[in-house]
DNA sequence: TTGTATGCGTTATCAG
DNA sequence: CTGATAACGCATACAA
């Protein structure tokens, strides 16, 4: 039905392996063949079978990227994504993986082992998990973690500053005057959750501020953890001025705690996130964030693991990308 | 270095041809040889190479879907289909395409040239374009379109009953004892635009009531058209009493004008939107709109492609599914 | 600069 | 019930 390499030739007089040469952009052809050639592919409407290609190449030409379902930052990141590997020929699976799960460790196994992907990308918290790293270095295919639980691993990763990210978030938030300031910690495994308290704390230590337990409550990174969090947080006396809610989606339930308990951000109290998700500039009167760049890590993720599959040294294979504190409506000095 | 079906054979003693019998679930294979041949395939951490499968049968088993970039209910939706299509042995591809784009047309075309994909799944506006019907009727690869703008082209389809929807959503709004009711139009290559607003002109009429054209505005389903939108229509005298964003995201942006105006919802204005998005009763105090399966939607339209895929016939290859109306805090009586 | 022959790992054909 | 052998479409040593 579909042209192939052997009607090309045919047509364009020649043997399938110069066609072969024209179509990879290999030298030693002539300007002449060469052309010919191509009018012959444009005649026949000629592309070259990707699963024989795959096949003979003995690579899919396809990366795993693994993640937990669900979460609004995550779209945005995927076609991030699909347009980085498209420029390389490269193609994405979506995979969703829950550490610990018994399925989803393997239907990992099987994508490695019928060879349907080249290498991985992790996203938090599915490099909880010792089974990727086992798999990985027992199977010897490329892996790549964005903001892995672990940084002494000795594998690539790309990760975000999220320590100088909540320390400054945390000093901001001092320096409007806030002294009772509570924070939502992230889900234990996630890497992120203990260096945003770290930060968190480092900053009220530094301006000689007690971190107050009973306003550390242990939350998730998302909405309803947010909003369960700051009810109990709203319940303590004297109670909190301000509240740092680990992540943007933990800062939207806590504002619909706050509104629905009757307190007004930021006269009441004021709230600020992490992430600078695009619904923090959505809700009024604006959230107060730290800005991650997802897209730049994600993308720095996508060619570091390129250049592992195409065998080259990566120079950098583990990066940390800086974070910054972008300050909006929703945080204002505290009411004396 | 991996097994292949030859190992397998030469340990459990028989042909590759038994060997693919077994992987394949085909008859005619003794139990005992059968269990050599499991037994085999385990002690070699056998898996078949996807590849070779794929070249010999002539599929790719993968799937393609057509969707614009960015949105926040798109990733939920993606997530679904990839559980679905995990169940059928189908991986998908996930392509930005951008209608009347000369680039996504090349890269559609190459798509299906390559036979990288065995059909397709478009989702609005990306069936706008005649060149993916075009595309479509040429290679014959099978395509199920999800919502698309024109129903009457004979090519399998899942919708959703807009037109229902918004009615309903106007009526309930009627209902209250609004008068002066707002409408914002989502653009115009989506066919869910006119659909909504044809729904909210009929309830109008049912009631009797005029349909007021400086109070319906052109816009977008996103934030900042339901923004912008939202801060035109305020300037009326009078103004309306409430709001038909035409979309939650369109909801949200009309929410943030009115809070930065100053005006209290639903006290002062009742708003409502179309989708019930997860963010629709994550906002205060609760978002009404109009809920779409869309979970049933997408996964409907994938296995009706793959039952294509197979050479089956599908007995409804046009479905529309009812939406429902969800009255949530953001829509109350008007105040007399 | 060009061509020939071989193999990648499956599935499918058809004869045993 | 089982197996030898031929595809599938491309890339790649190796020759010419």
């Amino acid at each position: 039905m579909a042209a192939t390499i052997k009607d090309v030739a045919r047509l364009a007089g020649c043997s399938i392996k110069t066609v072969s040469r024209v179509i990879n952009n290999e030298p030693y052809v002539t300007e002449e063949t060469r052309a010919r050639v191509n009018s012959a592919i444009r005649e026949l409407n000629f592309a070259p079978n990707i699963s024989a290609r795959r096949l003979v190449q003995q690579r899919s030409f396809v990366i795993g990227i693994l993640l937990l379902a669900g979460g609004y930052g995550q779209s945005e990141l995927l076609s991030r994504l699909m347009e980085t590997g498209y420029e390389y020929h490269y193609d994405f699976l979506v995979q969703t993986y829950f550490p610990t799960s018994t399925t989803s460790k393997e239907k990992l196994a099987r994508l490695v082992r019928e060879r349907r992907v080249d290498g991985l990308v992790t996203t938090p918290p599915c490099d909880m998990d010792d089974y990727i790293a086992g798999l990985v270095v027992q199977s010897g295919i490329p892996l790549v973690r964005i903001n892995p639980y672990d940084r002494l691993i000795d594998l690539p990763y790309v990760a975000e500053d999220d320590f100088q990210g909540a320390r400054s978030l945390t000093a901001h938030l001092i320096g409007l005057g806030h002294r009772r300031i509570a924070f939502f910690k992230g889900p234990r495994n996630h890497r992120m959750s203990a260096d945003r308290y770290l930060g968190y704390k480092a900053a009220l230590e530094e301006h000689g501020l007690p971190v107050r337990p009973e306003l550390v409550k242990n939350s998730e990174f998302n909405f309803d953890g947010g909003y369960t969090a700051a009810r109990l947080v709203i319940e303590e006396d004297p109670a909190p001025t301000a509240i740092f809610a680990g992540s943007d989606e933990a800062a939207l339930g806590a504002i619909f705690a706050m509104q629905e308990a009757g307190r007004r951000m930021p006269e009441d109290i004021s709230i600020a996130g992490f992430d600078d998700l695009a619904h923090a500039k959505e809700v009024w009167p604006g959230l107060t964030s730290v800005s991650v760049p997802y897209n730049v890590i994600v993308e720095r993720a996508t060619l570091m693991l390129i250049d592992l599959l195409n065998g080259k040294t990566v120079d950098q294979p583990q990066v940390v990308y800086p974070t910054r504190l972008v300050v909006r409506g929703s945080t204002a000095a505290v009411e004396t």
